[in-house]
DNA sequence: CGAGTAGCTAAGCGCTTGCTTAGCTTCACG
DNA sequence: CGTGAAGCTAAGCAAGCGCTTAGCTACTCG
């Protein structure tokens, strides 16, 4: 049940204690959503009284806000890194296999990222969206220059696009570490997005 | 905002001040999510006082239940009656035509049933589980015949059936009334799931 | 050495939570 | 007409919530 958080995931976070009751607080957030996980039970995760928490962080939401934050800027950057290949067919795969091994990997984070941004706050949700949308031009410009090339026959772009990522996306629902490896699990996902594409 | 759900969906629930209870919890679940949501956000959008909600249901989470369970029930029926066609192709279509539409259509419940998950209690959540297995087992038996009768390439069964499920079932995170017509949405995740396991 | 600061805890404040109690009103039915 | 059940509300209870306060300890540095 209680997947740890990889610590060296969050190093750049100092000191030692926030990077803690950070750790903590994804594990909960991901575990049981935000609005069911306590101050108490985070620091109690971190080992410390609930008040140490505020030495560190404002809030509550502050604390998911830098979880959500930092996971919309390591998905995008993953994606970023991962658009390579000759051909939008190698792009593509090389994009869904990256994004949906990032999901299942950090799926704990993922989570948070996906299911908790009803929570954050009006400013908090409008900095992400920023990112939502950069991850999403990502995806779409592959498939426009695969449709350009004549190597895609794609009736929507846009309901496409969302299909494309909802797959990957989807992962961080239902994944767990006993369903497989998450490099196995991007190397299917790639082929099944190829071919929904595919001229 | 305030997407109300279709009171028709729930006419069997009688009385009447129960289904406005039960329909006002739905809202307020795929809006807020459970644990957000306060008996007495439930009650005012039913426009009756906190305590009204005790004497149809004993519990908030009964309340949750009771969508959860109709919910699962309504999407397994709505798979059951689409598993027509004369080919696996045909049938798959259809059967992800009509579940995605479904998500759609429903998507307040869907997001209730999908996401809400994590708050029934362990005999409730044991007995959607049942349901969700009936779910997944109509679709991964349609992409085994498939295979069996040459029509499918699929190199991981079970993997390829989450994604199948995965592709629909994520329509309830995104899906607002402006995103389009459900019926054309299932019509291109169809054609979109036909072509992820066509030989 | 002495002062300041960072990091922490015990205690608790004001508020909201799910749910209960006591009692009122309406209405079907002998 | 009288009685009981059904459906509701006003009031409120115990528990738990996010967060604050006051104060302690350990360490850095002039």
């Amino acid at each position: 049940m209680s997947a740890v958080t990889d610590p060296l995931v969050w190093e750049h976070v100092q000191p030692a204690a926030a990077r803690r009751l950070l750790t903590g607080a994804v594990d909960a957030f991901a575990e049981r959503g935000f609005e069911a996980t306590t101050t108490r039970d985070i620091a109690s995760r971190a080992g410390m009284s609930p008040a140490a928490l505020y030495v560190h962080y404002p809030s509550k939401e502050r604390l998911l806000f830098e979880i959500s934050l930092y996971g919309h800027n390591a998905a995008l950057e993953v994606l970023r890194s991962a658009d390579t290949g000759a051909t939008p067919a190698d792009r593509l795969r090389s994009l869904v296999a990256a994004f949906t091994a990032w999901h299942a990997r950090h799926h704990t984070i993922a989570r948070v990222v996906q299911y908790e941004l009803a929570a954050l706050s009006p400013e908090h949700l409008a900095e992400v969206a920023t990112i939502r949308r950069a991850i999403s031009s990502q995806i779409e410009q592959v498939l426009a220059d695969g449709v350009q090339a004549g190597e895609f026959a794609v009736r929507d772009l846009p309901g496409t696009t969302l299909a494309v990522l909802s797959l990957s996306i989807d992962v961080a629902r239902w994944y767990t570490p006993h369903r497989g490896d998450p490099a196995a699990l991007g190397q299917l996902y790639a082929d099944l997005a190829h071919r929904m594409v595919q001229a």
